[in-house]
DNA sequence: GTCTATATTGAGATAGAC
DNA sequence: GTCTATCTCAATATAGAC
């Protein structure tokens, strides 16, 4: 007659909860942004009150920050999963359009360039931190292993490249198509694939 | 003895200020975003007090509006004033390097689609959005002739030529260069404007 | 642990004296 | 037209009952 299957159910459904606020994180900030997102309409999308909101995520920083180190965990699995064989520049453009893809279907940009406070917010969270320069390594090694190949031109530098990299995954040209362009999500990835690596021309 | 002269002199003066609040604003903007900027920064920086500035600009919307407004026009003088002799592509290329050297000047982006609020505040706002329209215009112009003459790519959609150059404009890897690189606005305008017409490659 | 009700703060906007 | 002082409101965060 143990008490800890209880404990162990209730910590369970606890966990279970915080994922579904995650979720809902991730959806409000992605339509709304950082600073439009409130905490009231996180606590009501997830049906439960701000008090009991509290109890999960001490803070609105701490909650989006949360929100955004389960984004490049998988952004981390998704490049770890990847086929060893395949070439740096092959694996480069399968995170691109794994990442927008998950921006098409409701999710995050990474690194949420826009607002000054985000960026300082997150400049702060080290957990965060940590797995930004985790997958900035890795990129950054793809990157320069492609250049040295010829995969990608020698004539940028790495940093260029690698910046204009970051900064596809959060084109605002996805959104604009997806609201004002009859286009399926696929031709949207592999228009934005083509722009990304070949440019207008 | 007419009292023209000075009332006149007066309203000189008083638009005189209004572009200098006009310029902190874009400054302000620029560096903090809509959201996070307060009409006591711009009070503040102007060196009035806040129902002066509200003297000026009857609500926050309406300032940022006409700070917008006032860089859609350089834009459209920008592009009237250019060589008639010159072909889309150039045309189309001169834009964006103004575009990039204005915000490396701590000018603003065009198009701050960061936040969903501003855009749709720009939206009701219809002395911008005839801007927007026609200088809209005129760059799908100047695209479609470029695609027609095979100096752009006609496998992509217009839109989608037309929606990743506005995203140029705003490219959040110019900041990132220009905070973390060592380089030149010069260089970063020239690697920018490269990776945007010839890709990654 | 969950809720209702409330404290607190920050920022947009204004009243009213000069 | 300008300022000091103030209003108002929304949103983060919490106290306290159950």
């Amino acid at each position: 007659m143990s008490i800890f299957p209880k404990i162990s159910f209730k910590n369970q459904a606890f966990k279970l909860r915080e994922q579904a606020i995650l979720d809902v994180a991730t959806v409000v900030l992605s339509n709304k942004g950082y600073d439009l997102m409130t905490m009231d309409d996180i606590a009501g999308a997830v049906g439960i009150s701000k008090p009991s909101l509290y109890k999960h995520f001490k803070s609105k920083e701490e909650l989006v920050g949360e929100a955004l180190i389960r984004l490049l965990e998988g952004a981390l699995d998704y490049v770890a999963a990847l086929d060893a064989n395949l070439g740096p520049l092959q694996k480069l453009s399968a995170l691109l359009e794994w990442a927008l893809r998950v921006r098409l279907d409701g999710g995050l940009p990474f690194l949420p360039s826009t607002s000054a406070h985000v960026r300082e917010m997150l400049m702060r969270n080290l957990k965060y931190m940590l797995r930004v320069r985790k997958l900035n390594r890795q990129l950054e090694a793809m990157v320069e292993q492609a250049q040295e190949q010829g995969l990608l031109s020698r004539d940028l530098p790495t940093d260029v490249i690698l910046f204009s990299y970051y900064a596809r995954t959060c084109d605002p040209a996805v959104e604009y198509l997806q609201k004002y362009s009859k286009m399926s999500n696929d031709d949207i990835v592999r228009h934005m694939l083509k722009v990304a690596f070949e440019g207008f021309r």
